[in-house]
DNA sequence: CGCCGGATTGATCAGTTTCAAGGCATGTGG
DNA sequence: CCACATGCCTTGAAACTGATCAATCCGGCG
C-alpha cells in the first residue's frame, strides 16, 4: 500500500478487510504498530512522509483522500483541523497503551490484551474472526509466532477460549482475560 | 505534577530540568513513555484527561498554559491548531520508534539507542549528564536496572563510552553505537 | 566519619526464543 | 477424485537472554 519514508500523498480509510502498519529493522525484524480495521483511518501524517509501511493482510478495500485537500480544508475549517488532530491523538493513545504492553507485560498478558482488543474492535458475532496470521500477532506483541501459538493453546486448555480453526476464536471467559491483562 | 486519568487542565513546557511521563500497572510495573527535557512540551491532550502520569526527576521549572486558552486560540487561529497537531504528531513519531525498540531490540541495542537519543537531545557539552537513575532508564527501555547497569559496564569495558560517576557519560565511539542500534 | 540511596557485580533461575519435526487444511494437477 | 505440494499452525527439546536474588561498592552529605 505504501512503504516507510515514502511521500504521504494520501490518507486512507479502511472500508473492508484489514491493514497492518509496521517498521522494519535492516535484518528483517518487524514491529507492527497497529492493525487497521473497517472504519479506521491510517496513513495520516503531519509531516511529509509516512513513518510506517502499510500492507493489506486480507482482501481489503480502502478509500483514498488526497492529503493536500485535507490540508486545504483544515486551513479554512477549524472543525476539520480539530478532526485531524483527534485522529493523530487517538493513534498516540493506542501507541502509549501498546508501549506498556511491549515493555512490561509477559507473553500471556500480551496475548490476553490482544484478544480483548480484537474482541472490542471486531464485529460482535460471538466468534472472533482474526484477519491476521500468528506471525503478525507475534510481530505486533513483540513475541515469536511459536510463543503466541503456545499461549493460545494454554488458554484453550484452561477453557478460557475455544478455537475453531486457527483464526476463529470464541472467548469463554472475558473476565479471566481482563484479570491477566492486569 | 499530574497523575494518570486526571483532568487535563494545563499544558506544560519544560524550562529547566527533566520530567518523566509514564503508566503504571496495578502491581507496580512501570513503563516510562518519554523523558521531557528543556524546550519540550508535555501534557497536551486532545481529550479531557491525561493518559499518563508526569513527575519531575530532578529540580525542574515548567511553564503552564491553560488548556482552555489554547483551545480558544485554536478555534480562531489556524496556525495554533496546526501547532497543537504538530506537537501530538511528534509524540506519536517518538512512540512509534520506541515501540520498535521495546518489541524487537535486544538489551544492548536498547541501551545504545537510549544513549544516542540522549546525546542528540541533551546539550552538546561533550559529556552526557543524565538526569535519570538506572531504574528510570530500565523502565523506559523495558529492562531491569541491573541489565541497564551491566550493558553500560560492557560498553565501558569495550571503550565505547567512559563513565565519570554513574550519570556522566562520554561517548567515545558513536558510530559503533549506531551500528548496534541497527 | 559513618550513613544512605543508588549503582555495580555475581550466581542462579525462569521465560522466551530457537531449532526442529510433524499436523492440518487448502488448492492444484494428474 | 485422489495424491501431493504448500502454507500455516502446533508441539517438543534445548539454548539463551534477561530477570531475580543477594552481596558489596561508591559517592555525596549530615
Amino acid at each position: 500500500m505504501f512503504g516507510e519514508d515514502e511521500p504521504a500523498e494520501y490518507v486512507y480509510e479502511v472500508l473492508s478487510g484489514a491493514v497492518r502498519t509496521y517498521k522494519l529493522l535492516s535484518d528483517g525484524r518487524r514491529q507492527i504498530s497497529a492493525f487497521h480495521l473497517p472504519g479506521d483511518v491510517f496513513g495520516l501524517e503531519a509531516g511529509l512522509s509516512h513513518r510506517l509501511a502499510a500492507e493489506a493482510i486480507v482482501d481489503t478495500t480502502v478509500r483514498l483522500v488526497k492529503r493536500s485537500s485535507l490540508e486545504k480544508a483544515a486551513g479554512t475549517d477549524v472543525r476539520v483541523a480539530r478532526k485531524l488532530w483527534a485522529i493523530t491523538a487517538r493513534e498516540l493513545t493506542h501507541a502509549e497503551d501498546h508501549m506498556l504492553r511491549l515493555g512490561r507485560k509477559s507473553a500471556m498478558e500480551k496475548v490476553a490484551a490482544f484478544l480483548l482488543e480484537m474482541d472490542r474492535r471486531l464485529p460482535a458475532t460471538g466468534l472472533i474472526g482474526l484477519p491476521m496470521c500468528r506471525r503478525d500477532i507475534g510481530d505486533y506483541l513483540g513475541l515469536t509466532l511459536e510463543t503466541v501459538s503456545r499461549s493460545l493453546s494454554q488458554l484453550q486448555a484452561k477453557g478460557i477460549l475455544g478455537l475453531s480453526g486457527a483464526r476463529q476464536i470464541a472467548l469463554r471467559n472475558r473476565q479471566h482475560l481482563r484479570n491477566m491483562d492486569a
